[in-house]
RNA sequence: GGGCUUGUAGCUCAGGUGGUUAGAGCGCUACACUGAUAAUGUAGAGGUCCGUGGUUCGAGUCCACGCAAGCCCA
């Protein structure tokens, strides 16, 4: 007899092939293509790719992100939505230019000197997508279906020209302009300095630096100071308010000018005081004071919370006319940075000289310290080389004479750098800087109440050496703040996995909003497309390639220009060729580009409009794409991609960008370190998949922790997963074609039996799985593909595999087809083939070969699992009394299990009864239910049910808490207590009443029987054991024809073993003589002779004295067989 | 320095709205099964729920302050 085996068989799993096997099929069938293409006219589900970028090797974290990404959209695939997946590269940027400089062995400063911009972006553009070939097949690998032969890239003219276009919109809309922003700057150097050059090793130095507690003096009130503390007297002169924290204690204190002698009240933090008073003075009277004492008495007059001080009035400390300011300028103000680690408790604010300070200022609308230049533009009172205007440089010279103030060298008016950026030698006699020079100033006239040299670190530039300012530099920013409110609005829309990273991280970050810096002085990226006249005066943004080229016309027309640039030549919208490009203004003047080019975050988050071409093409394929339904990227997106979608969404479309989003955790190695290459401890993703396959690992890195959780990447956990998981389910699937071939099984779903027709067993298995298919549907609905994970995988092993599989084993090996047969495979192929959908988004090469293989016959097979429609719960199919029967069934053999080891009686060996009391006839009936499951699962005749008429029940009764709670509050613990006193008769009282009386602090009050849970819980001389309010007894008692039939099923046991030993075939029969020298022996088999027989097919089975047979091992005893081939 | 996240068994993780004895898998120990067999099952041991205070009759859970790790921003 040949057999047909309709389900291919596998003695060992090659995960990794199967991986490769199934790319292979997808490839040539277009698998992929398909799935979109079939669902042509659907609803759409859109999903944006955040575009990687291709100048490093992918990381096995990209695995992570990019399986996040793929499984949604799988899903909804499945679900019927056409989801079309375009993919994506993000080329420009400073990681860029930093790896060509490096590979070069240049500096920026090189570029335009070494080597020309052209050529430098031209190495820039060759090594932006040098992986690109890696991450194409890292993609494929891990079946992350995405479209990658027409990817948007970002450094391509098209989509330049739509962000132009998003920008000139912005621009029309008078929301981009022209600004300052707070950033290192050398002076030396004459350059601003990204924060990569601010992190070069060595950049911070301990340098002691002049430090003043200066005397703000407060209007209004005698002889009053307000403290603060700063490290660069020479912001003083700039100072325009003054920040405190809210929460703060501070103190008003009298005392006496350490300088002047002249009494003073100053104001400062209570926490500081330790740091300005000698407590040593603290004793000290006020009016035994003399001018000139070493010790200083003080003494504290006022103490209040930093909050009354908002709004406080002072006097300017610099008091130069020019830079005289209105309301609210010099006024106390709120900073959620100050502390009391240090200073006063008590900031002064510079708003041209430190961020914090600028961001405060503008937030509290208070001006700044600032001067006109000659077009009418602020400018602050120290320029570019790091020295005072002649404003203040005057007023410090002519108070340096005032003073009679001497230094090393003569100060003139213009000699003030506010840092040493002249070649004065800082070892000269009578050495004086600035700092120095305006801390003098300040004691004589009673604005300085502590001066000290004082040791910090503070930034250098890293080529001049020299200190680094913060100063005011001019850069075009979008002005996000005008849409804040809108964008929180719109931000609750959103749905955030996890939730917290919406509301806290993204959320916050939208109320502190600032605006968009937008500028970057670089060379490799997209260029800001306004042109200017040299004074300011006229302007014009371009916002698409038609009207750049219509606008140089006009200039070549008034021969500001030969000929365009591109004239003969491919375009290209980048350095330098758009620097190359002067336009004409409507006056008549030359205009030229403002050099900088714009934050690669907006690169990325133009990527919904500019991946279309939108607004020149593909208006239709946007506004059915738009907006995303779902992204995915890191965390660390967060004020990055996430932001600037938003941002541009919000501003030019009054829309959200996403519906949905899920920002990832990072991926750390097994021990929590983050990877790296330097450290060693980066797992290679391509060697991770030759190994273990995508399947193992894509589903080990969903289903071991949340994705927004971090991850410790441990391959032992991609082992685990490989052999509980996917090991039993090939286990599980390799049963069911073994014998489904023996049988010829092949399932027709017209001629399957009827669900209610099947087994209980069947009805069970079924309704579980519906319950599976309810659960994963709606985990997948809310983003959580760690519960569905998780469930698929708990179905599988312990329901589908442990429970079912074993229960059912015998009906798919005993007998001809029958009905009942045909139920089993039945069902089994139902929650195989159901599986193979259940799971196809997480494991999709795994599931579409075991889809395959089922499908190898059936005739309503689609080419692929991810072709297939999903199959909802069918909830009539949903048996929740068969369920939770047939939890009592795991349940009570778990406990029997249990017993029997307690009492050392193997499961061989039949034991009569157990015995289970019941209080509600429901449970007896659903117990009784699965009685038939449990009795062949523990080996034991019968179940005999315990109800409250045997009257030999113990019961055992328990407080309901939650709901006693309620009632009773505080007097919960003597309730309590005498509940747990209580003993039969009051247990009996309280169930034949319905109440029972009890005492509480001299208080009479009932207790209701809901109040109480009353359970069963021993039955006396009865090996007992309970779990989950079960309880079961075993009857231990072993009679002669009990130990009888344990030896015949041992015996059988041992013979076939020894049927094994000879190298038998199932279907072999066998002759058997037993030793007739063991009663036991003896009369178990005269007892259970037709069963041993039937069991192990023996023919003949006869009982002789044997000398030359097999000794067996009966535990208790041994025994002679002789076992023949018939 | 600020914002956010995380901290439960040796490891990886679950633990609606507070409720008596805190769970699972892996690993470990022991046993069983031997017609899924390089498979499988059962049982057991293993915990200061990061710490300290607080609210409450009752806290792994709520609040406050810390500690440790991480991300982002200064």
């Amino acid at each position: 007899m040949t057999i047909v085996k309709t389900y291919q068989e596998f003695k060992q799993v090659d995960y990794p092939n199967i991986g490769e096997s199934v790319l292979q099929y997808w490839k040539e069938n277009q698998i992929f293509e398909k799935s979109v293409a079939n669902r042509d006219g659907a609803e759409t589900f859109t999903f944006f790719e955040g575009p990687p970028s291709a100048n490093g090797t992918p990381g096995i974290h990209h695995v992570m992100a990019r399986t996040l990404k793929d499984i949604f959209c799988r899903y909804k695939t499945l679900k019927g939505f056409q989801v079309k997946r375009k993919g994506g590269w993000d080329t420009h940027g400073l990681p860029v230019e930093l790896q060509v400089e490096k590979e070069l062995g240049i500096t920026k400063e090189d570029i335009g000197k070494k080597i020309t911009v052209e050529e430098y972006n031209r190495k820039c553009r060759e090594t932006v997508m040098r992986f690109k070939g890696e991450w194409d097949d890292l993609t494929e690998k891990i079946g992350y279906w995405v479209d990658l032969d027409d990817p948007y890239i970002t450094f391509e003219p098209n989509y330049i020209e739509s962000l132009w276009s998003l920008l000139k919109k912005l621009y029309d809309k008078d929301l981009l302009y022209k600004g300052y922003t707070i950033q290192p700057y050398s002076p030396a150097a004459g350059t601003g300095l990204s924060s990569h050059e601010l992190n070069q090793p060595g950049t911070y130095k301990d340098v002691k630096d002049t430090s003043i507690t200066a005397q703000f003096k407060l209007k209004g009130a005698e002889n009053t100071y307000i403290l603060a503390w700063t490290t660069t007297p020479w912001t003083l002169p700039s100072n325009s308010a003054l920040a405190i924290g809210e929460n703060l204690d501070y103190v008003k204190v009298k005392t006496f000018n350490p300088y002047t002698y002249e009494p003073v009240s100053v104001i400062l933090a209570k926490a500081r005081m330790s740091s300005l008073f000698n407590p040593k003075a603290a004793e000290l009277k006020l009016e035994d004071y003399n001018a000139g004492d070493k010790l200083i008495p003080f003494e504290v007059i006022e103490e209040f919370k930093g909050k009354s001080m908002l709004g406080w009035e002072y006097e300017q400390l610099f008091p130069i006319a020019e830079l005289a300011l209105p309301n609210p300028a010099f006024t106390v103000v709120s900073g959620d940075y100050v502390t009391t680690e240090d200073g006063t408790g008590i900031v002064h604010l510079a708003k041209a000289f430190g961020a914090d300070d600028f961001r405060t200022l503008v937030q509290n609308k208070v001006p700044g310290v600032f001067v006109k230049d000659e077009l009418g533009n602020d400018i602050p009172v120290v320029d570019k080389r790091g020295k005072f205007l002649p404003v203040v440089g005057e007023y410090l010279a002519a108070k340096m004479k005032e003073h009679a103030i001497t230094a090393h060298k003569t100060y003139g008016v213009d000699d003030f750098y506010v840092k040493n950026y002249t070649e004065d030698d800082e070892n000269a006699a009578d050495y004086k800087n600035t700092d120095v020079i305006i801390s003098i100033i300040l004691k004589n006239e009673n604005k300085a109440f502590k001066v000290e040299k004082y040791e910090h670190t503070y930034p250098h530039c890293w080529r001049t050496d020299k200190p680094v300012l913060y100063y005011p530099l001019e850069s075009w920013f979008i002005k996000t703040t005008a849409f804040k409110d809108r964008m929180v609005e719109l931000n609750k829309t959103i749905n955030w996995k996890p939730e917290a990273t919406g509301t806290g991280r993204f959320g916050n970050w939208l109320e502190n909003l600032v605006d968009w810096n937008l500028s970057r002085s670089r060379f490799w990226g997209t260029p800001l497309p306004i042109w200017r006249t040299s004074d300011g005066m006229e302007e014009k943004c371009i916002g698409s390639i038609a009207e750049l080229n219509a606008e140089m016309e006009k200039s070549i027309a008034s021969g500001f220009m030969e000929k365009s640039p591109y004239e003969g030549k491919e375009l290209d919208l980048h350095r330098p060729y758009v620097d190359d490009i002067v336009l004409v203004s409507d006056k008549g003047e030359k205009m030229f580009r403002e050099p900088d080019l714009i934050d690669v975050w907006f690169d990325s988050g133009a990527m919904p409009y500019a991946q279309w071409h939108f607004p020149f093409e593909n208006q239709d394929i946007f506004k059915a794409n738009y907006p995303a339904d779902y992204i995915a990227e890191g965390v660390d997106q967060t004020r990055g991609w996430f932001f600037t979608l938003h941002a541009i969404a919000v501003m030019l479309f009054d829309s959200v960008a996403f519906k949905n989003v899920i920002a990832n955790g990072l991926v750390l190695d097994k021990n929590g370190n983050k990877m790296s290459k330097r450290l060693g401890n980066a797992v290679d993703p391509f060697k991770t998949l030759k190994e273990y396959g995508p399947d193992a690992l894509r589903w080990y890195m969903l289903s071991n922790a949340n994705p927004w959780d971090n991850l410790k990447f441990n391959l032992d956990g991609v082992t685990e997963v490989q052999r509980r998981f996917f090991g039993t389910l090939q286990n599980t699937y390799n049963f069911f074609a073994l014998y489904a071939n023996l049988d010829a099984f092949v399932y027709d779903k017209s001629k399957a039996v009827p669900v209610s027709q099947r087994a209980e067993l069947d009805q069970w298995i079924i309704s579980k799985l519906q319950s599976l298919i309810a659960e994963v549907e709606g985990a997948m609905d809310n983003y959580d593909a760690t519960k569905a994970t998780r469930a698929i995988m708990n179905f599988t092993v312990d329901q589908l595999s442990n429970w079912y599989v074993r229960l059912a084993r015998k009906r798919f090996w005993r007998g001809e087809m029958n009905p009942d047969k045909q139920a089993a495979y039945e069902t089994l192929y139902e929650c195989l083939l159901s599986l193979t959908q259940l799971m196809s988004s997480f494991a999709p090469f795994y599931a579409d070969w075991m889809y395959k293989n089922l499908n190898e016959s059936a005739e309503n097979g689609k080419e692929s699992v991810h072709l297939t429609d999903w199959v909802a719960a069918e909830s009539a199919l949903i048996n929740t009394e068969l369920e939770q029967s047939m939890d009592l069934a795991q349940n009570i053999s778990s406990l029997v299990h249990s017993l029997r080891k307690k009492e050392k009686l193997k499961v061989r060996q039949p034991l009569q009864r157990i015995l289970i009391p019941v209080l509600s006839a429901k449970t007896k009936a659903q117990i009784e239910h699965v009685e038939e499951l449990i009795k062949s699962e523990v080996n034991i005749k019968s179940i005999e049910f315990l109800d409250d008429a045997s009257g030999i029940l113990v019961k055992n009764v328990k407080p309901n808490l939650p709901v006693l709670g309620k009632k009773l509050g505080p007097k919960m613990r003597f309730v309590v207590a005498a509940i747990n006193s209580w003993k039969q008769e009051e247990i009996a009282q309280i169930e034949r009443d319905g109440k029972i009386p009890v005492l509480v602090e001299g208080e009479t009050l009932d207790l209701l029987l809901e109040e109480v849970l009353i359970t069963s819980q021993d039955i006396p001389g009865w090996s007992v054991a309970s779990d989950q309010g079960v309880t079961v007894a075993l009857d231990v008692t072993l009679t002669d024809e009990l130990k009888q039939e344990g030896v015949a099923r041992d015996l059988v046991n041992r013979i076939q073993n020894l049927r094994k030993d000879m190298g038998l075939e199932v279907q072999d029969k066998i002759n058997i003589i037993v030793s007739e020298d063991n009663e036991l022996a003896k009369a178990a088999v005269s007892a259970f002779g037709q069963y041993i027989q039937s069991e192990t097919q023996a023919l003949t089975l006869s009982l002789s004295s044997i000398t030359d047979g097999t000794v067996l091992d009966m535990d208790d005893f041994e025994l002679a067989v002789k076992v023949e081939k018939a």
